[in-house]
DNA sequence: GTAACGTACAACCAAATGGTTTTACATATG
DNA sequence: CATATGTAAAACCATTTGGTTGTACGTTAC
């Protein structure tokens, strides 16, 4: 049962999305994992950036770090995924709640103050 | 019809949502609408950091802003965060298709491999 | 008209980010 | 064993971030 994220911890998951190399790796390590040196050759800058990217994707738990001989295998992590769309959720969630609202309001009796009165 | 976002609007987007203080405007804003200054009154901060916050939700199209008389009206808006969720919806949709194939590789025929030779 | 209110904006600061290069170390390979 | 490969980690740098205070300006209220 997925437990609540604390507020950091889902400061860390958006600040980890927020950025397109890192949800390029992310993708990409969720079709297939990965091996670090695989996805670096991938992106135009240095092994260690692309190094760090994994390394503040896997804090934030997008994808998780496999050791298998001297390679580090990367892999997209569908939970986290799942996480944070319940994030986004209770955001609508809240949003259709005073939709509702406004709708009971308007569906109402008439209220006391002439809404047709000539 | 909601229109793809760039990387760099991606990028805000998600940036924007990678604070807590951030997060809890626009959840205010998304139940009612309240002044810059109603906003500050509700956080341990300055009224510029708040101003400040206000401006990077703005920036990322998560709130609206609207002058009424000498005050600011913010607004969250609901379309953006729709545009947020499609995203992760993205990422839900590449691992569910992986989850796919592979369901398919083990419902295939038997391959010409020595499945259950002796 | 003057004072108070709500906002905007600039300047400043410490800390975090996103990149670099270099060094070190463990694991394969010849 | 010697060498090449894959990763880790440190030091460094420029830019951005998240906060501050101070100042200026339009709008309301008295």
């Amino acid at each position: 049962m997925l437990t609540d994220l604390t507020d950091a911890e889902v400061d860390r998951m958006f600040r980890a999305l927020a950025d397109a190399t890192r949800r390029d790796i992310v993708r990409r390590t969720l079709v297939a994992e990965a091996t670090v040196s695989e996805l670096a050759g991938a992106y135009d800058m240095s092994f260690a950036a692309v190094q760090k990217h994994v390394a503040v994707l896997e804090e934030a738990g997008l994808v998780t770090k496999q050791p298998r001989g001297r390679e580090r295998m990367v892999r997209g992590n569908p939970d986290a995924i799942a996480r944070a769309q319940k994030c986004l959720d209770a955001f609508e969630v809240i949003w259709r709640a005073r939709v509702d609202r406004l709708d009971a309001l308007l569906a109402e009796e008439p209220p006391s103050v002439h809404p047709s009165d000539s």
